[in-house]
RNA sequence: GCCGUUUUAGCUCAGUGGUAGAGCACUUCCUUGGUAAGGAAGAGGUCAUGGGUUCAAAUCCCAUAAAUGGCUCCA
């Protein structure tokens, strides 16, 4: 017999074989009813995979993210069999769930394009397989097999997956006359799935790779019940009226203008208001946390970049060199204020007694942001960065870490952002190259974040490959209204500046907090 | 930068080959003691820009720009 431990700690014995649905069944009948998926220590599992060991189990429902993740991936599944009906021939990429829905990446074959008049057609044919309750057969596939079944069915995307796969490890999943290839978990059968929407096509490279092929990507979203997707597609209408793009033209706070280029905007009276409101307000709490107020020009020469080693990083791709009568004279438009409070430091000899020395602007930046990156106020080619620097010995860089996490959470909190994450953003260790300086400075900094982080008790994600060039960060992510994500603040350990600057008492570190 | 979509009056949009339309806003006048009030008249548009096809283009084609949904990027 097995232990089967279930969420409210009770432990139930059952047959080796047993599986998920059969467990759910012996709680109650409704629970049957609404299983998707069952979570095996930690791991969400198709209900009918049989139970082998001991273990913590856990039914899930849609009222569990599991649930709806199993719930939403097997809609992937299920608009990919649409499509294949719609579209033969397609080619098939990956299909994960994500937050809201899913989304499948095609191969629709030269010349063939889907558009939002084609949605209607795939969400019909979706309910229409969905009623066939069509099951989720799970079958384990030598690899030779996984191989030849994508080859007859001429599908590369597959065969590269699978080629990345080791022997044993493959499974396919099957609905109706649909077959893919799919680590799972799915929910039952095809049933549940009532109410479909696809929300919207966009390209998506292969493997989010920009040299690789790009392939069409529909996203859609399924619910159980009609009024749930009313509900849903109501709540998205809502949230585009408190869009900031929206509010900005509305309340005349800001504007774009052509004729001023793309990505830099005009701050209309209002806006100015508002935003010198918070200016006073930020200032406020820097000057009471100890930060001295600094001014630095918009443009700096050719050799602070060098010297900061943005020049060799992003030189070529952001705004090119201002020229002067003088022959070889160049200028940059700063892209950051990092370097110039460098220069500020270096102005006079510091004595450890003076450590830490924390400077603090309202920098207004430029850089030259890709084209289809601009969106709104929140990625512009030229934007006032609420910057500081801190300069401090070693002893003393993880209290100051903390410091600078207090003062992030007193603004956020005075600004009402009470939902954020805290993700801690290391150096992708399998590609140290995009990365300067020594091992030895990434370790400590990285671990002067996490103890920092830590200590403080914030709840953090950590996200590899996602420092900046020259040092960990650690980021604040907030969500706009349409629920996007962007980083916020963020605070940085970098080890590199003051050695490329020659700065002086003793190796200092800078953090930074940035808008 | 890449793929898709979009770009018509101040705003939100309709118009798909034959000399530009609506609602709101605006101007003037009238009505009305009341918080998105009613009526009348009126002004406002190189239909993003530049080419091309055509007897004729807002409408079809190409290029460019900007916006937008994603991807990639994000010092």
């Amino acid at each position: 017999m097995l232990n089967i431990t279930l969420p409210d700690g009770s432990v139930r014995q059952v047959e080796p074989g047993t599986t998920g649905y059969d467990v759910a069944a012996s709680i109650s009948e409704g629970l049957a009813r609404n299983a998707l998926a069952v979570k095996v220590n930690g791991e969400i599992r198709d209900l009918s995979r049989p139970l082998t060991q001991d273990a913590a189990l856990e039914i899930l429902t849609w009222n569990d993210a599991g649930g709806k993740q199993a719930y939403w991936h097997s809609s992937a599944h299920l608009m990919a069999e649409a499509l294949e009906v719609l579209y033969p021939g397609v080619k098939l990429a990956i299909g994960p769930a994500i937050e809201n829905g899913f989304y499948y990446d095609v191969d629709l074959g030269e010349g063939r394009t889907i558009s939002s008049d084609d949605f209607p057609a795939i969400e019909k044919k979706m309910l229409e397989l969905a009623k066939n309750k069509s099951r989720f057969e799970r079958r384990e596939v030598p690899k030779a097999e996984a191989i030849a079944y994508f080859t007859q069915k001429q599908d590369p995307y597959k065969l590269e997956l699978i080629d990345g796969l080791e022997d044993g490890q493959i499974t396919f999943y099957s609905q109706g006359s649909f077959t893919d290839l799919c680590r799972g978990p799915h929910i039952p059968d095809t049933g549940p799935i009532k109410a479909a929407k696809i929300m919207n096509v966009a390209g998506a490279y292969w493997r989010g790779d920009e040299k690789n092929k790009q392939l069409t990507r529909l996203y859609g979203i399924t619910f159980p019940k009609a009024k749930d997707l009313t509900e849903y597609l109501e709540k998205l209408e809502e949230a585009k009226r408190r869009d900031h793009r929206k509010l900005g033209k509305e309340l005349e706070l800001f504007a774009f203008s052509e004729k001023v280029g793309a990505g830099l905007p005009l701050w209309l009276p209002k806006g100015t208001a508002l935003r010198e409101r918070l200016e006073q307000f930020l200032r406020k709490a820097q000057v009471k946390a100890g930060y001295q107020p600094v001014v630095t020009p918009h443009i700096g020469s050719k050799e602070l970049y060098v010297t900061s080693g943005h020049y060799e990083k992003y030189g070529a791709d952001s705004f090119q060199p201002i020229k002067t009568p003088n022959p070889g004279e160049e200028f940059f438009l700063k892209p950051m204020n990092c370097p110039h409070h460098c220069e500020i430091y270096r102005t006079k000899p510091r004595s450890y007694r003076d450590l830490p020395v924390r400077l603090a602007e309202f920098g207004t930046v430029y850089r030259y942001e890709q084209s289809g990156e601009l969106h709104g106020l929140t990625r512009v080619r030229g934007f006032t960065q609420d910057d500081a620097h801190i300069f401090c010995r070693p002893d003393q860089v993880i209290d100051e870490f903390k410091k600078v996490i207090d003062l992030v959470l007193y603004v956020f909190k005075a600004l009402g952002f009470s939902e954020f994450t805290a993700q801690i953003s290391l150096r992708d260790p399998a590609n140290k190259t995009k990365y300067i300086g020594s091992d030895e400075n990434w370790a400590i900094s990285e671990q002067a974040i996490i103890q920092a982080a830590a200590e403080k008790g914030l709840t953090t994600v950590t996200e590899l490959g996602e420092a900046a060039f020259y040092g960990p960060k650690l980021d604040f992510m907030v969500r706009d209204a349409l629920g996007r994500r962007w980083q916020l603040g963020t605070v940085q350990v970098d080890y590199n500046l003051p050695e490329r600057f020659d700065l002086e008492y003793v190796a200092p570190t800078i953090p930074s907090s940035a808008p």
